[in-house]
DNA sequence: TGCAATTCCTATTACTTTAGTAGTATAATA
DNA sequence: TATTATACTACTAAAGTAATAGGAATTGCA
């Protein structure tokens, strides 16, 4: 078979916006059990599980276990850039492996399409690093 | 596992750029024969070789069989717009699902996320159909 | 103290896609 | 008719996607 469908942001970066989203439009100061907001978002308790847990490790979220623990923002919503949470749930966002350091092709020099990659990297970039958390609940 | 790397080119579009442009580049009036590309670029033939068809369906190379055969060019570079070659070897170009025409999702109206997955295809397809094969090559 | 609710951590799995390989048929030329 | 090339179709190993599953650890409360 030839002819896929690529260049797809995948469940994991869709979900954890939604996440952050829902964690924003729904803060009331406690922290919200991750079971709410599956509900709510009809996504997976236990999926969900494994993406929230990415964006506690870069820091995105406060959370508490036990009984009436959860998870709230750790800052305010313009303060979380949208390509940041991405990343940390995507991997990095560049259309090709040749644009990340230390992986690049090593015909990176003559090559006429690099700058093409390039360009179109800063484009997304640019875009997805332009916008808050507070852009898109607004 | 959790945690994968996204939002990439799949070898399709890449090998079919590489070859759109060293077609551009080695144009001599003459079919030029799949091999002889394969060598220079560094792939598998037969991997090419159904690669070479997508771009050939979609009216991008000329074509001859038999023993001086090969492939060229159908327009001159200026003529052929990056976004299209891709997308005729890497399906479309879109972000998510959701924006492709038939496959929207049913929250769409009131999805806080929509109109940010639409600005991001809009910014990348502005930028690859702002490119032309000669573009590339000079 | 014990129970319920919740997060935390790791393993497993069905499915799809990627990136090819392989074989054969077809066509054109010398 | 032998050679060279495209055309077409089937197959496959490896990786990634999108979950599911099970249990351990932590906290609040009766």
């Amino acid at each position: 078979m030839i002819g896929g469908i690529e260049l797809k942001i995948s469940t994991k970066g869709r979900y954890a916006l939604r996440v952050m989203i829902d964690l924003a439009l729904n803060d009331n100061g406690r922290y919200i059990p991750l079971k709410d907001i599956a509900k709510r978002q009809d996504i997976s308790n236990k999926y969900l599980e494994q993406i929230v847990s990415l964006l506690c490790k870069s820091g995105y979220l406060e959370t508490a276990r036990g009984s009436v623990g959860g998870y709230k923002l750790a800052r305010s919503p313009r303060e979380y850039i949208i390509g940041d949470i991405l990343r940390s749930t995507e991997g990095d966002l560049k259309p090709t492996y040749c644009l990340t350091k230390g992986a690049e092709c090593n015909k990176k020099q003559n090559c006429k399409t690099y700058d093409f990659w390039n360009g179109l990297d800063k484009v997304i970039t640019e875009y997805v690093d332009g916008k808050t958390l507070e852009d898109l609940i607004k």
